[in-house]
DNA sequence: GTGTTTATCGTCAGGCAGACGACTATGATC
DNA sequence: GATCATAGTCGTCTGCCTGACGATAAACAC
C-alpha cells in the first residue's frame, strides 16, 4: 500500500517546559504570562512549536535557550557547570486540551541553579518565577494575598508531573546538584532537598549519607562562608549518577 | 496575533506499544511483521495512527486491544484479573526517524500476563512473542540460530528504553503482579522477578520479603501444585502500588 | 519408601538510617 | 574582646532490613 497523506490527521507538536530553580528555600518553576488568546494575559510554561527538521529534544533546548539563557545538558551526563539538566518528562495530548486545534505537547523538564531574573523576548513582566506551590494553588491566593488564576491549557498537571518527577529523582540519582552552581557546600545541596521535598532533614545524618556515598561529592579543596557560621567545605558535582542506596525521603 | 495554521509544521502522530509478558522463563515483547514500505518483512512493535478525536492513552488501549484483545487498567490501579498495565514510556520524534515523513510516536509500555498467541489482524505469522534478548540482538541470531534483521525503525531503542523502565519500575511498585494471573504463589512471582532481572533469587528472602510488606500480596486462601512440590498458598495483588523499602535487584 | 521438587520458617551477622550528643569555626553584637 | 548565634563536622547507639544459609514440610514420581 503506497503512502496515503489522507491516511492520518495531522497534528501541531510543541514543546513545553518546565523549568525548575530553587530560590529562596522554595522550589520555583518558570512561569510565562500569554499574549495572545486562549488564556490570554494568564500565566503559562514555556513553550512553542517544533520545527520541521529538529528533533523533540533540539526543539526543547532550544526553548530553553530562548527562555533563560541556559544550555542544556545531555540528560545522561552528570550536572556540570553553566547548563542545565534537560530531559523529557511526559507528552500530552488531550483532543481538547487546546480549543485551536489538535496539539500534542511534549513536556520537558529542565533543573537549574538559581538564576537572575528571567527574559521572555525581553521583556521582564512577563516571565517569572513562582513557586510551584503558588502556580498550583488553583482558585486559591498567592502569597501577596492576590487571587492567582490557575495555569493556562493543562499546564498545571503538566508541572504537576514535572515537580513529582523531580522530586522522586534526587532520591536516587544526584540530580540534586543540577540545582547548585557549580560549587556548593553539603549545607547547601541539603536544602535544595529540603526545599524539593518540603521537608527538614538531618544535618549531621544528611552529611555522614552525601560525603558517604562514592562519586557523588567530589572536594574542591576550597571553603566558603556565605552561609554564615563555620566554613564549610567546597564540592563539586561527581561522576555518579545514581545513588545506591538511595536517599530516603522522610515519611508523611 | 490571530491564529495562523500556516505557522506550524504537520505531523502525524502515532502510538507504539512494548507489550511485555513473560514466557517460559524468558521476558517476551510483542512483534508484528510489517507488511508494507519501509522496512517491509521486518518486524517491528505494534502502532498505528491517532485518531482525530482520540486522546493518547486512548489511542494505546485501543491499539493494544486489537493486537492482544487485552483490555487496559488505569495506570495507577493496581494489576487487576483480565487486562494489562498501559502506561506512557516517552516519545521519539527524530525528523528521520520515519522516512516517508515527519512522524512522532507517543510509545506507551503495557506489561500482561502470558498470554494465547497474539493475532495480529487474525494473522498469526505476522504477529509473535519473542524475548527481547532475541529482539535486541542487532545482527545477531535467534535461538533457532537463524540471523536476525534489527527491529524496524528506532523500534529497538523503544524496546530497550521499555524493558529498563520495567526493569526498574518491579523494584519498587508492585507492578511485577501485572505479569501474573489474577491468583499466583509466591514463587510464580518471584520467577516474574527473576526473568525481568535476568537473575537468580534466593527463595527465602524474595518470601520473606513480599509476604512481610504490607498490601503487596493478599492470600485467598487457596493453594495450588501447579508448579510442582509443597503446595503453594495462592495471592491475588494487593492495593499498594509502592513498595517501601524497595525489592533490591542484586548487583551485577 | 526413597528421592526430587518446591514452599516455608528460622537464625545470624553486617550495613545503613534515624535520633541525638559534642565539638569547631566563623560573623554579629554588646 | 567576650559572648552569642549560626553552621558545619565527627561520633555513638539502637533498630530495621538484607543476604547467606540451615532446616523442615508437603506434594509427586518411581
Amino acid at each position: 500500500m503506497p503512502y496515503d497523506p489522507s491516511a492520518f490527521p495531522p497534528f501541531a507538536v510543541t514543546v513545553d517546559l518546565v523549568v525548575l530553580t530553587v530560590r529562596r528555600h522554595a522550589l520555583c518553576a518558570l512561569a510565562v504570562r500569554r499574549g495572545e488568546s486562549p488564556f490570554q494575559g494568564r500565566w503559562a510554561l514555556p513553550g512553542g512549536f517544533v520545527r520541521a527538521d529538529e528533533d523533540l529534544s533540539q526543539a526543547a533546548a532550544r526553548e530553553l535557550a530562548e527562555e533563560t539563557g541556559l544550555r542544556a545538558h545531555d540528560p545522561d551526563a552528570p550536572a556540570q557547570e553553566g547548563g542545565a539538566h534537560l530531559e523529557q518528562l511526559a507528552t500530552y495530548g488531550d483532543p481538547k486540551r487546546d480549543p485551536r486545534m489538535r496539539v500534542v505537547s511534549v513536556a520537558h523538564l529542565a533543573l537549574a541553579p538559581d538564576l537572575p531574573a528571567p527574559r521572555a523576548g525581553g521583556d521582564a513582566s512577563n516571565a517569572r518565577w513562582a513557586p510551584v506551590e503558588e502556580l498550583l494553588a488553583q482558585g486559591g491566593y498567592g502569597r501577596d494575598g492576590e487571587p492567582v488564576a490557575p495555569l493556562a491549557f493543562d499546564h498545571a498537571q503538566i508541572l504537576s508531573d514535572g515537580v513529582e518527577r523531580a522530586r522522586s529523582k534526587i532520591e536516587y540519582s544526584s540530580l540534586a546538584t543540577a540545582f547548585c552552581p557549580p560549587e556548593f557546600t553539603v549545607g547547601e545541596l541539603r536544602r535544595v532537598y529540603e526545599a524539593v521535598w518540603g521537608v527538614a532533614l538531618d544535618p549531621r545524618n544528611f552529611h555522614r549519607k552525601v560525603t558517604g556515598t562514592p562519586g557523588f561529592l567530589v572536594p574542591t579543596g576550597g571553603t566558603t562562608t556565605r552561609q554564615g557560621g563555620r566554613p564549610a567545605q567546597l564540592f563539586r558535582a561527581g561522576g555518579a549518577t545514581l545513588l545506591n542506596p538511595p536517599m530516603l525521603r522522610p515519611e508523611v
